[in-house]
This record gives structure tokens, sequence and C-alpha cells, in this order.
RNA sequence: GCUGGAGUCGUCUAGUGGCUAUGACAGCAGACUGUAAAUCUGCCGGGGUUCCCCCAUCGUUGGUUCGAGUCCAACCUCCAGCA
């Protein structure tokens, strides 16, 4: 399905956006979803532990796969063979695919990986044989998935980088999402392009403005989530990128985040997120609550719980009071204790899904602060008392 | 009662004369941002404001030895077989 973004209202102190993504079928029939928007991660065709019912009933717009993952297993023919993306996984809502540009990055801890010009030299993970992914390629494989949004192949710089090496990457990137574009053929599948430029505001600008240059269905702020220390520098980010680009466009932020990030980056213009953090904190034992709790950093961060803490062999209240998730309609912190304590699927199930929708509830509550020009009131009152 | 075997951390386990006694599980915590992550890290005999220091320790007691979880003896407990 192709995409198009309604710019619905702007919060009259903030800025902060509320829209409608509308995704239009090739018989003309559309869907809608609203952002601020969160988007559950399933790289490899399923989200971690959850079956398609249970993704839905957290009430989600978009879901994510990844080219990377899915070219190497089963192989992009395979899942064409099967009907697509949607038919494959039995999603029949909207599927967004990353172009694998992230794994260029990640696999770089190994030096598994080689950049050059004409695209990047992997090792696989999985047999050690050589791999060779382009702009080109990462396109035609996600043509061949059949996803609703495709992503530009772009280099995704460690937050080390220096700024002649990440000048160098954002002139590179550009011409990868260029030739990117030159071979997107699925008229049913939207193209976005990606904002790179690390730190630096210069490099921020003039990524976003020849990428717009270029002509995409929707642009991403990307390469922000790969420094574990230091939010402000990733809210500047996003700060340095939005103003660029056209507000009658969808905006996603890459990778984010916490709950803080969804709110502060709200603020700043953007309008989709994913990431995997609900997901794999579920399945590491740990429950997102509300609040923000303050780090020796001083920088604010998610508020959690871990079941995996002797404190809870006993407390037989559901993880939130005021969630309507599955986890929290139905089950005690205790169950959940013990699910956990057993390494039991379900206890990774059940904490998936209320992470998931934790983020989700979130944004549905920024829509509505936007709507109702409160955003400024929503930020304080998120961060509570111990507001930094 | 006799004969043989065995006792090492909460549990299982390595260790057969040489200095810090393995490893696993359990337990207690921590980390996680476009998923090489249902993963990884730390602690896990006692005490000290945990760099580090002190004390204890391989069933018990004694012995041999420069040195003992390891060899010897007695005892205790458990297991197997025979009565």
């Amino acid at each position: 399905m192709k995409v198009t973004y309604k710019l619905l209202h702007q919060d009259k102190t903030t800025g902060a956006r509320y829209g409608k993504l509308i995704f239009t079928a090739p018989d003309g029939s559309t869907q809608e979803y609203e952002t601020p928007m969160f988007m559950p991660v399933g790289t490899q065709a399923t989200v971690k532990t959850l079956s398609p019912e249970q993704v839905k009933a957290t009430k989600p717009g978009i879901i994510l796969a990844n080219t990377y993952h899915l070219w190497l297993r089963p192989g992009e023919n395979i899942v064409k063979k099967a009907g697509g993306l949607h038919q494959f996984m039995n999603w029949h809502s909207p599927i967004l695919t990353d172009s694998g540009g992230y794994q260029v990055f990640s696999l770089a801890h190994n030096k598994k990986k080689d950049i050059t010009e004409e695209g990047v030299h992997f090792k696989s993970e999985l047999d050690g044989s050589k791999l060779f992914l382009t702009p080109e390629k990462s396109i035609e494989i996600q043509n061949k998935l059949d996803s609703d949004i495709a992503m530009s192949f772009d280099e995704c710089p460690p937050a080390t980088a220096d700024e002649r090496y990440l000048k160098n990457s954002v002139e590179r990137t550009l011409r990868w999402a260029a030739r990117g574009k030159a071979v997107h053929k699925n008229p049913h599948q939207s193209l976005f392009g990606i904002v790179q430029g690390g730190p630096h505001q210069n490099l921020r600008k003039w990524s976003a403005e020849q990428t717009v240059k270029l002509g995409f269905d929707g642009y991403a702020v990307g390469g922000v989530a790969n420094d574990d220390e230091n939010k402000d520098a990733m809210y500047q980010a996003v700060e340095y990128s939005t103003p660029y680009l056209p507000s009658n466009q969808v905006r996603y932020l890459m990778g984010v985040g916490e709950p803080v990030d969804l709110v502060e980056c709200v603020k700043r213009g953007i309008d989709i997120f994913d990431c995997v953090s609900p997901t794999r904190l579920a399945r590491h034992g740990n429950a997102l609550v509300a609040g923000i709790k303050i780090t020796t950093t001083n920088e604010p961060k998610e508020n959690r719980i871990n079941l995996k803490n002797a404190k809870f062999t006993e407390d037989f209240t559901p993880l939130e009071h005021d969630c309507d998730c599955y986890t929290c309609k139905n089950y005690t912190k205790a169950y959940l204790h013990h699910l956990i304590k057993c390494d039991e699927a379900f206890g990774k199930t059940l904490l998936s899904i209320h992470n998931i929708r934790f983020l989700i509830r979130l944004t549905e509550k920024m829509r509505e602060a936007i709507k109702a020009d409160r955003y400024a009131d929503f930020i304080q009152d998120f961060y509570g008392p111990n507001q930094p």
C-alpha cells in the first residue's frame, strides 16, 4: 500500500504534530492510522514471542521487519513465493522494512563489514559466507518482500565518528539514496529517505535538504539511537533535522526509544518511532511503568520494574492499575515473577504485550494532548515532581 | 555384624601431595534505543565502608609430611552386597 500523511493539528505552544497516515491499497481501499505512532519491531517477520492477534491487541499502526535478516533467511524469493510478507507472516496491516543500513553499524563491532562506494561487504553471522549489500539490492529485496514502506539503504555511523568521516558518510548515503530511488519499482510500496549527519547542525541540515531534494514519500531521522549516554545530543540531532523536512510529509525517528524520548522528540516534530526495547526488555524480565527516574548522569530514563526481583514474589497486584492491556487486566506481578523465574515463554509474551501497549498508550495520550493544545502541560505531567 | 564404596558451597560436580579448591545449576542484583540479544555482566563461606584486608573451609578427630581436599588410623553418616 502507498502511504500519504495528513497533518491535522499542531500544538499551539510546542508545535508537536498530530496527523494521519493514509495507506491506499491497489484496489483503492484505504487504512488510516494516527500519529504520533509507535511501531513494534518484528525483525524476522515476527514480533518476538507474540502472535499477530496479540500484536494487534496492542493497537499498533505499522510494524517493522528487517531486509537484512529476511534476505539471509528465508530469502526474499521465498517470501515472494509465499505471496509477500503480509501473507507469509499473516499480518494484514502495514509493514515497514528497514533497509539493512543499521546492520552495517551493528555488525561493525566484529569488523565483519567493509563499506565501499558500491555497497557493503558483510560476513554472514550465520555461516561466515561473504555477502554484498548495495542500495539497489536492498531496494530490490524490499520490493520482493512487498512491505508497504521501504527504507533507503543508509550508513548509520557510530557516535564516535569524527566530522570529516561523517561528511563523507552523509554524502555517500545521499548517493545511495538516489541509486535506491532509481531502481525502486514497486508501485504499491512507499520509499522513505533517511537524514544522517551525527551531532552536527550543518551536516544534519544539509543531509535533510539534499534528501528532500531527491524526493521521497516520507523522511526518517537516523543515526541517533547509537549513543548510550547522551540524550541531549540525540534530541539536538532531531532538532537539527526536522526543520528542513516538509511539514506535509511524515517524519520517522529510527530506533527510538524510551518513553521520555518519544515525549521529547514529538515535541521536536517527530511523528513515528520504532524500538526493540519494549520486546527485548520484556524477554529480559522488565516491564515499563509510568513515571521517569533521573540517573546518576542526570539523564531522565524510563521507569521500569524488574520482575526477576525477589520483592515481587508475593505482589498480587497488576503491573499498572490503570493499564488496559491483556496482561494488566488478567495477571499479577507475583505470577509474572514466577513465570520469569521459571523462564516460561508465556512470561515473555505477557511482558511484551504490556511493554508494547505501554508505548502505544503513551502515543495515544500524546495525540489527545496535542489535539487539545495541551502538549506542554502533558510534558510537565509526564516528568512529574522529578522534573529536571 | 561382615565386606566394599562414598562424604567437597543451597544442589550436583572437578580435583589422587604443591601454594588463589573447578565448573554447572539454583539464588541475589545490574545492563539493554532502525534485534548477531528469550542475551550479556557482576556477586554468590563469614567479617571489614566491597582497590584490598582479616578469618574460616573439602564428614569428625588425630597422624605422616617442608606442605594434606588428596596419604594413614579411628570414629560418624550414607549406599550396595552378604548375613
